[in-house]
DNA sequence: GCAAAAGTTATGACGGAGGTAAAGTTAGAA
DNA sequence: TTCTAACTTTACCTCCGTCATAACTTTTGC
């Protein structure tokens, strides 16, 4: 799912103009990911990505608000995701068991929501103090969606303190093992054995906090 | 203490060069502050400040090489304030309660570094993606310095997932009621009242948290 | 005590991101 | 076919952050 609400629509409108806008929009995409693969996110300029997909630099612009847009996709799916597993979890089972089983499964399945996104990927963000700050940005508000899941979970108000700090613990976690997936990512070790080590270190974060978080929000 | 070591200094070298470099300085921070709170942080471009402060362009982003480092000082007290916390723990004493208690007391004091800036000085970075981004920044290397310190309380490596798990927990409730005091800055309260509801909510949060926590990292 | 050298500071000029306005072009409707 | 609305393009602008250059202060050699 992308930033734009309307890749929600299911390309219903008639098909011709709607289709060519996709296929702009893809072709700015790729090229831009091309290039930022290839020479680092900050050496690369827009013109230049304008350039390779034969467009001008206004509708790089258009389509693309900020340059960060071109490299970080899947946002929404990355925010709500915590937001999504609490609210579907199921009955009799806590927000913390919810979350856990959450990021084991992902990491099983090598998602690249948690974290496992390939060596050039991750190398052009870690490189890019630009692409840090946007992904920072990203950890803060999937932790504001889940506060607010975990308030509407336990019929307290959004703006109250526990379901607040019980957010910032669980995405707490989420976060360091995300970034751990990153390390090791960069390290050279490959996705398998990623998942392998991160499975026995995310059952040793998730110990760590159980003591305080095992019935919270039970369904 | 400001972001360059030069400043740690006990301004011995010979006077005139450093008192007008700090002159200079202060004049110009001083002028960017006033500006910044008048009409935004955005809004601000660097000419007006270099113009207010009868210095080049140049001079301005030579003593602040970002637009940030402007508005955001005491930079450096407030990432390591977590780490020496933990390091100045009195015998006997865990991370947690030392964390907590340090926290306490900032309320207490309305120290600034715990969130208590003033009305024009919040709604100046809260109204701000630029300077919102950079305190997020900030909260993460301040997470960082306190993994590292724990993982030195613990006799463990940096690297291991348990030192920094546990420093994603405890800076995360330090980060949740730092925005719980600007939060309630913005709504208007003063800092007397602020720091009545942050106790009894500082109180809470760690109480969630200490069931999981209280004995770890135990001088 | 003086002059040259060395390091530091301020200055003007440049590249790139992001935004606005207006004109040209193309898809879809009457 | 013709008109309307949208998307693309062009040109221009502001502003941040960096590069090479000029001016100054302190230090060093004589």
């Amino acid at each position: 799912m992308d930033i734009e609400s309307s890749t929600t629509t299911d390309s219903a409108a008639t098909g011709l103009r709607e289709a060519k806008k996709r296929e702009t929009r893809q072709l700015i995409s790729d090229r831009a990911t091309e290039l930022f693969m290839a020479q680092g996110f900050e050496r690369t300029t827009i013109a230049e990505i304008a350039d390779a997909a034969r467009v001008a630099k206004k509708t790089v612009t258009n389509y693309f608000p900020r340059k960060e847009d071109l490299a970080l996709d899947h946002q929404d799916e990355f925010v709500t995701g915590l937001a999504r597993a609490v609210a579907a979890r199921e009955p009799g089972e806590s927000a913390f068991v919810a979350l856990r089983r959450a990021l084991l499964s992902a990491v099983a399945a090598q998602d690249p929501v948690a974290g496992f996104a390939g060596p050039e990927f991750t190398r052009m963000i870690v490189e890019s103090p630009t692409l840090s700050a946007c992904l920072r940005g990203l950890h803060d508000q999937r932790e504001e969606a889940l506060a607010i899941a975990l308030a509407a979970a336990t019929g307290t108000s959004a703006a109250d303190i526990t379901p607040r700090t019980a957010a910032s613990l669980l995405a707490g976690v989420h976060r360091v093992l995300f970034h751990r997936i990153l390390d090791l990512t960069l390290a050279g070790h490959g996705g398998k054995e990623i998942a392998a080590i991160l499975e026995a270190e995310a059952t040793r974060a998730f110990a760590l906090l159980e003591p305080a978080l095992a019935d919270y929000a039970r369904a």
